[in-house]
DNA sequence: CTTTTATATTAAGCCAATATTAACAAACCT
DNA sequence: AGGTTTGTTAATATTGGCTTAATATAAAAG
């Protein structure tokens, strides 16, 4: 069960998302001003907020700053107007995750906010399973029954990357921005010749209960077994 | 997929959110001046245009008004150096939707095209549902039940299209202005060569849930079964 | 019923993307 | 230093998708 923080002060639209959330198994806190948000939030474990911007007294942007002093990583979608569109670069600078236009088409909330929960789940893993196979990211470890190995730094990252998501297929610049040091310009087909390192350790480790597929024209994806 | 035309006289600018905005699977076409530009527009089948207000001859207004004589409703955001509220409003007076100040950022960028297309009912759908067949555009896959599998590129994209919107023929012409790349010469005879292929796959996953029809003399649809 | 035109089907070639291999450079050990 | 492992590049091989062209079939026109 999720907890998620509504920051809005249109009571009926406050409320047609609240009504939404809760019928998707959500457990929501209403906020209808940046205060009150601010006081749940520091009360509760909240997992993501959705905050609009322009609020009386304490804007949307104030609110977020506030609530990352007590939960730094906290995904924030920020609601905003169409008509203040200068507001979104505020909005992004300020530590929203995301952001969505009025009038707010409640499926796409959903989504979003279920896409971010995935996410922050996803980054915050210091550890895999998938099957029997353990992969650890603090000892950098692949464990298989009771065979442990180690695999060379990029293949490790690569291999993990991956299996954060399965089935999300990763872009060779994708992979190359968020395993790569920024400022370096190597070749993308480096990441062909790791794939295949990795592919051919998996193999001789005998692991079957996941796969590297190539998807020609676009990247790489784990895909785990029956 | 959406085309999206990028005027911009600073290569390096332009190159870069070509970038970005390839990564995120838009179909970019360039332009380094006005000129160019409009004999783009003229040619291809625009759904976005970010275009630079200082160009070299034909300036940022010009274009757009050019733009717009051919294809009304495209949605074009503005870029300038200039801050002043008199650029701002001859843009808006032109006919831009949006507007947006170097430097340029990237992430605020694809929003903001996000948000136009939204508006624009252009409908940014990245995925398709017919009955309980789902087509997803990120990951380029058919998920049916619990089988899921993925199509080349062409087939797949073909398939979104006619399936974006049912029951609408789609001529070869406007699928091949939408689809192949703009500098594509291929013939027209080769959108019966996937459409029979993509058949033949659907056939073959029992795929029922739609049909590809030929529309004889004008091209191809698709419609839900009951 | 024949001719014309449009689409379907099939096979084959071409080309771009990826896989593979080898070579080399850099880091990391003893 | 000498040797080993890892990271990267470059060259080559292979795969698979895209396209074309040839032929077959079907629908419309005469």
């Amino acid at each position: 069960m999720f907890n998620i923080l509504l920051v809005e002060d249109d009571n009926n639209l406050r409320r047609l998302m609240a009504t939404v959330l809760k019928r998707n198994r959500y457990n929501v806190f209403q906020a209808e001003n940046g205060n009150q948000a601010i006081s749940i939030a520091a009360d509760n474990h909240i997992d993501i907020m959705v905050c609009d911007i322009m609020l009386p007294e304490v804007n949307g942007y104030e609110v977020t700053e506030a609530v990352r002093e007590f939960n730094v990583n906290l995904p924030v979608i920020m609601v905003t107007a169409l008509e203040t569109l200068d507001d979104k670069r505020r909005g992004f600078a300020s530590g929203a995750d995301d952001y969505m236009v009025k009038p707010i088409d409640t499926d796409e909330l959903l989504m979003r906010i279920g896409a971010l929960l995935r996410r922050a789940k996803a980054t915050n893993e210091r550890r895999i399973s998938v099957g029997d196979i353990e992969i650890d990211l603090d000892s950098m470890t692949v464990n298989c029954n009771d065979q442990t190995f180690t695999l060379p730094k990029k293949e490790f990252f690569l291999l993990f990357k991956l299996l954060s998501m399965p089935n999300h297929i990763f872009t060779r610049s994708a992979l190359m921005e968020e395993l790569w040091n920024p400022d370096s310009d190597a070749d993308e087909r480096t990441i062909d010749v790791h794939i295949k390192r990795l592919r051919e350790r998996l193999d001789e480790a005998g692991i079957t209960e996941f796969e590297i597929v190539t998807v020609r024209g676009l990247g790489y994806k784990a895909i785990k077994k029956v």
